[in-house]
RNA sequence: GUCCCCGUAGUUCAACUGGAUAGAACGUUGGCCUCCGAAGCCGAAGGUUAGAGGUUCGAAUCCUCUCGGGGAUACCA
């Protein structure tokens, strides 16, 4: 039963034939922000007063008037300067916990109007290994599947791959001249992501060595510029402004200077590589040429590509496999080759792109820069295949929603893309970036596959687990908890509990802040983390146990559920307001709303347990319906952790 | 230069998208295990929501400006 969306048809009801749009005011019912204010607060009254010309307090009381809702509150209380406070009838509040407990989706209703999705997310670049920024994009948008999915939408997920860029160039130049056959036979995959580190360094290397007259000419020029501004600066508060923009302009010319300078270092101090250096000068040109030769249908490229491929796949697969995520589809930006020159042309025909400075584009009214969708060397870009992409998917999926769960530094691409998409003919789908902040390290800097040193993501995982193991399984704790493990379960308790530490510390923040990737922060296990809830699970499991109940329907259905304490009751209301928090998901597309809602059940669960004694419940009545109360908790804490791609151990 | 995002307790984050006295966690600190698992519970301290104006019944949230941080900016993805 969707409580809050009864409530807002009630309130409609009041409303209708009052004013002129019932359902949109009744949408200001929600659940209280405050417990003073009762359960739910429906502020509608003050917005009205302009409007009707009435006190915002006399609609108020109007409202309460015309409200017919006595069946499920307590009378509404009306204070100023026009707050209508709801307090849910106790027996109300039990009935509706007892009806969620016996349902498999634990009351949860689905949406009205079933929509296909299609959501694109992880998308990692197979030709190198999977890092920490990867992680993002593929929790959120497996937790998004998930709860569209449980909510009832149609959705199809889609993994769009990285398999035909650049990158594929530089490991195959890498391949053809570097490699090591007999690291390569012994694990293909990490002699693959060696042979793209070195390509790539060496091109940073030789980018580094050409840029470096410029950067100079830079700190010249910054210099002279501040010597100038600095003349002026005095008194003149403009001129200030200056002096201090020149200040930092120089402190960054120079900082730049040092990032080369170390590139630099970095290759010339190792004689091997300085030797590579020399011998394939122009290197990015030549590994630019390896992936061109791949889009014509070169047959040794195009072999080696063929060759590289499984290997790379089944890594990721590994990745994906303990992390449980699944996909619909994983078409790579190779499945969409074939289709780029036909839509090009049919661009070009129709007037959407035009030739400008040799390159093919689409002049997207808004934006000052074009989209550019074929270079003038002749190559297709990002942008090219993202639009056969939205092309593919409308003929066969149809999709009413298209979400891209991508790091926000690439919005203005999307919004671009977007136009662009509306401008050939695509303005019926709702597409939307679902953005994401930076992955950072602990000063603050993005986490960057250039700098080669990287921790693999595969690598961060086997750590997380390794402190969950150390942590949970620590044997004096085992011991004092009366919890004999054997190995194996200890094994399988870390690993969930490791999984989950870090999927909760991305899951848990809001998407489009900055995340710091502090790896000893997240598997701390206190506070708002995973195994905060996961350890209320097991706490309420191992209640379940001890009383001796296995909790079916029938169990269930026989119990009298009272709610007398305050502990009680507050647990109760929490436990029915999951749904709402599953449908603030969807408003925004924030995961976090989840999380939130999760760790504030666990808390109040914690509370509950701690006031109220199950076991030794003064009556068997009471012994039961508490045992219920604890049921409800544990299904609810499960089915939300599932939505968040995240397990439960019945012990740790 | 232009455009976009951000600035909330010492720290990491919330605040139901304009609602009531801005909330949690970590850290600091005081209590609670002869009692269902103390990874827990109950309490305390900690804030001019970067700053200044404005909009209105009401602003962390919307508008303008200032300061500070990050990002994007035609042939990488």
């Amino acid at each position: 039963m969707k409580l809050t969306e009864t409530l807002r048809d009630r309130f409609a009801q009041a409303l209708d034939g009052w004013v002129d749009q019932p359902q949109e005011y009744a949408q200001r019912v929600a659940p209280a922000r405050d417990p003073r204010f009762g359960d739910y607060q429906a502020n509608i009254a003050m917005p009205l007063e302009k409007k009707l010309g009435i006190k915002a307090l006399e609609i108020a009381n109007q409202l309460v008037a015309r409200l017919k809702i006595d069946d499920l509150c307590l009378p509404p209380e009306v204070l100023p300067p026009g707050f209508i406070n709801l307090r849910l009838r106790p027996e109300v509040l039990a009935s509706l916990v007892q009806s969620a407990v016996v349902d498999e989706r634990l009351g949860v209703g689905q949406v009205a109007q079933r929509l296909t999705y299609v959501i694109d997310y992880s998308s990692p670049n197979v030709a190198k290994p999977m890092h920490v920024g990867h992680i993002r994009s593929t929790v959120i948008g497996d937790s998004l599947a998930r709860i569209l999915r449980f909510l009832g939408h149609r959705v199809i997920s889609d993994n769009h791959l990285g398999d035909w860029g650049t990158q594929f160039g530089m490991v195959i130049y890498g391949y053809k001249h570097f490699v090591d056959a007999a690291a390569f036979e012994a694990a293909p995959v990490a002699e693959l992501s060696r042979l793209y580190r070195l390509v790539q360094q060496l091109i940073s290397y030789q980018a580094a060595v050409q840029s470096r007259p410029a950067a100079l000419e830079l700190i010249a020029r910054a210099t002279e510029k501040l010597s100038m501004t600095q003349e002026r600066a005095a008194g003149n508060k403009k001129a200030e402004k200056e002096f201090k923009a020149a200040t930092r302009a120089v402190e960054e010319a120079e900082q730049a200077l040092i990032d080369i300078d170390k590139k630099i270092a970095r290759v010339q101090s190792d004689p091997l590589l300085n030797q590579l250096a020399i011998q394939h000068s122009e290197l990015e040109t030549r590994a630019q040429g390896e992936t061109v030769k791949l889009h014509q249908g070169d047959p040794e490229n195009l072999a080696l590509w063929e060759r590289f491929m499984p290997l790379c796949l089944s890594e990721l697969e590994q990745v994906y496999r303990r992390l449980s995520i699944t996909f619909d589809y994983q078409y790579g930006e190779s499945f969409y080759h074939a289709m780029l020159e036909p839509l090009v042309e049919r661009l070009t025909a129709a007037g959407l792109a035009k030739p400008s400075d040799g390159a093919l584009c689409i002049f997207v009214p808004g934006f000052d820069a074009p989209m550019l969708v074929r270079k003038a060397d002749g190559a297709f870009l990002y942008a090219t295949t993202d639009l056969a992409t939205i092309e593919y998917r409308q003929e066969h999926f149809q999709p009413d929603v298209m979400l891209y769960v991508v790091d926000h530094r690439q919005g203005e691409h999307f919004n671009k893309l977007f136009a662009a998409a509306r401008t050939i003919g695509y303005g019926h789908i709702d597409m939307q970036h679902i953005a994401f902040g930076t992955v950072t390290d602990k000063e603050g800097k993005p986490y960057k596959t250039r700098e080669g040193s990287v921790m693999g993501l595969d690598y961060l995982l086997d750590e997380a687990v390794d402190r969950a193991y150390q942590v949970v399984c620590d044997p004096e704790r085992l011991q004092r908890a009366n919890l004999q493990m054997s190995e194996v379960e200890q094994r399988t308790v870390s690993e969930t509990v490791g999984l989950a530490a870090i999927k909760y510390a991305d899951l848990c923040h809001n998407r489009t802040s900055d995340y710091v990737f502090d790896l000893n922060q997240m598997v701390q296990l206190e506070g708002n983390t995973a195994a905060y809830i996961q350890y209320s699970y097991a706490r309420i499991a191992n209640i379940l146990k001890n009383a001796e109940v296995s909790p079916t329907n029938a169990w269930a259905s026989q119990i009298g559920l009272t709610l007398a304490e305050p502990a009680e009751r507050d647990l109760a209301l929490n436990l029915l307001q999951f749904e709402d928090a599953l449908w603030s998901c969807l408003d925004g597309y924030y995961p976090s709303q989840l999380t939130a809602y999760l760790y504030a059940l666990a808390r109040q669960f914690a509370s509950f347990y701690d006031l109220c004694p199950v076991l030794k419940a003064d009556t068997a009545e009471l012994r039961a319906s508490r045992l219920l109360l604890c049921h409800a908790t544990g299904s609810t804490l499960k089915l939300g952790l599932s939505l968040l791609g995240i397990g439960v151990v019945d012990r740790m």
